[in-house]
Order: C-alpha cells, then structure tokens, then sequence
DNA sequence: CTACCAGATGCAATAATATTTCATCTGGTA
DNA sequence: TACCAGATGAAATATTATTGCATCTGGTAG
C-alpha cells in the first residue's frame, strides 16, 4: 500500500531525528527493526520479527533485534501490546485502536471503532494514576474458532501464518 | 474481607461442581491454586502464585501449578491478564473490570467505572467476530513512577511487594 | 473397608524465551 | 583517515514453560 509505505517512511525519518537528538547512531540494524515492525499490521513476537529482519540483514543476532525492539518501545516508536500468552508482543500502530482477542487462539485482530476512540478518560484521580491513552480489549471467539470448534493449538490462519507458534532455530 | 471469603467459597463449590460434571477429582492442589488466585487482587505471575501455593501445599511442584492455572482458564473460573511484558499472568476477577496500566514499570491496576461497564459492544459483523466481554486498558504513569522520575526497574509498590520480579528459587 | 482405575502429580529433562558479558565493529564526526 | 562512543554478535547464562514417564490419589464400586 502506498500511503503506508509513505507513513513508513514518515516514521523512519521521525526515528533518525529522535537519535540525532540524543546523539545515538542509526544502524542499518535499527532502520530495519523498525521497518519491519512497522510494515505489519498483527502483533508478531520478537522472534517473528526478528526471523524477518534476518532475511533482509544477514548475521543480524536474536540479541540485537531485542535490544532494538526495547530501544523502539522506550522511544514511544512502537509499544508492547498487551496479549494473551508468554510471549512478549509488538505492536507498530502507535494509532490509537482497538483489539479483538480470541479467547480460544490467543489471535488478537484491530479493530477501528470511532465510538471507542471517542471515550472520555475516566477520573483516576483518587488513584493517583494519570492516563495517556486508552485502548478496549474485546473479548470473544474468531470466526476460525467457531467454525471449527475441535480446533486445538497451534493454530494458523487463512493466509498459513502460525497464530501460536512454538519452535523456532537454532541461534 | 468476609464478602470476599463467601465469594471464594462460592466460586470453589461451582469449580467442584464442574469437576464433577466432567468426571474429573477435585485435588488439593487445584483447591488451593484456585483459592490463592481468587484470593488476591493483583495480576500474579505463575511464580508468584506457585510461592504461595507452596507454603500451603508443601511439596507441590511448579509444573502441577502450571497445568492448573491451564485448567481454570479453560474452565473460566479464572482469566489471563493482557499485560505488558514476557510472564503470563492470571486474574481471579471475572467480574467485568478495567485496567490501569503502568507505561513505566509494567504495574497493572483493576478499576472499576460503570460508565465504562456500560460500554456499547460494537457491531463487529463484518469482521465475523462473536464478541463475549469487553475491558478497557487505560495506559498512563502511576503514582510511584512519577514520584521517582529516575526510578528504573525493578520496582516494588509500597507494600513492598516486587511489581516486576526477576529470581526464583531452585525447581 | 478395600481394591481398583482414570486421571493427577512430581520429578527430571528439555524446550522456549530473554538477558548478560565482553571482544570486536561501525556510524558519525573531526 | 583516524577516532571514539556506542552498537553489535557470539556464547554463556538466566528465566519461563512444557513434556515424558513412573508413581500416587480422588472417587467409586464391590
């Protein structure tokens, strides 16, 4: 898609900025991390990630593509979704949006819901906590799981990707 | 809470009575798992509810809390929490509730606002997906991280419990 | 009360995920 | 081109979770 690409690309020279500020080099490692992340819409592990990075920088370490994610959720470029299951999930849409999760797959899908955006933060003032954003969890069963109600993990979807996966290589 | 100890004894004879509908034993150790969970307010890790099993349970194994945790999920007596960050994470409140979540040290906080309760499920029609439940995740910076700007983790809240621990004993 | 068995448990091994250490390399700059 | 702060890669280690199997237990029938 093209306006995505562009966005993509709005957001890489958003990330080079960030570094020059604070004097932190941008490797081709970083650039790519990001573009990746960015260029998915689902919320893949680190792992996911990083068996997509390997493809376009070769040699690239499974430590350094944590270390990057963790740089990108610290400079607010990407956040950590919240997700059922071990694993730690990213999410590149930094947009505020909402989540689908299937309680039978662990999917979680986005959702773009006007009426939700439009919530008014409650008043946590008696809890000392101040909110910067809001997100809803919706909870239910994916049209996936309702058609095959014996379906036991892993679980993929129609376009073949493991939904829960569970074995990776050698590092 | 005397309220809070009627509604762990409900929810324990409802647990017995699914087992028996499904013709599997109630064991002590799946007792005192759900019991440990219902009677705590936070989002426990398995490890965290494994050290508090252990002191009532002597000789249970993590392995056995593992499987059980699994168990109450399926059977929905108790939830995993979405939360930020690698450990799976388990709430004893089914009730419908939201959560305050912490950008700075991972600290999840329940709410509860009938404003949000009464949230209109959106139609999801077209997405083909059933929706059951819905909770919001309210994202922010809590009391203890905006006291303490330089606080890095790990973190532990007032009553001194470790809000994102790291160690465990031996297995 | 005892025997019986499906299923649960504990233990040890293993897998999967994540972090640390440190020698080496690289981006950015002079 | 040389320099250096900081990034990277590799290996070791730590942490979290699952599996296989021998043994034990809850529930029940006799």
């Amino acid at each position: 898609m093209n306006s995505q690409q562009s966005s993509i690309q709005g957001q890489l020279r958003r990330f080079e900025a960030l570094c020059r500020d604070q004097g932190l080099p941008v490797t081709v490692q970083r650039r790519t991390v990001l573009e990746t992340v960015l260029g998915r819409d689902d919320h893949p592990t680190a792992d996911q990630i990083y068996e997509d990075v390997v493809a376009r920088v070769a040699g690239i370490s499974r430590t350094t593509v944590y270390r990057v994610l963790d740089m990108l959720v610290r400079f607010g470029m990407i956040t950590k979704a919240c997700h059922p299951g071990a694993m730690a999930r990213f999410d590149g849409n930094t947009e505020r949006h909402h989540h689908l999760v299937c309680l039978r797959c662990d999917r979680v899908i986005d959702l773009v819901d006007e009426r939700l955006d439009a919530l008014e933060l409650p008043d946590t003032g008696h809890l000392d906590f101040e909110i910067t954003d809001l997100r809803v969890q919706l909870y239910g069963v994916c049209a996936n799981c309702r058609n095959e109600a014996t379906a036991s993990k892993p679980v993929t979807d129609e376009t073949g990707a493991v939904l829960n996966p569970k074995k990776r290589e050698k590092n």
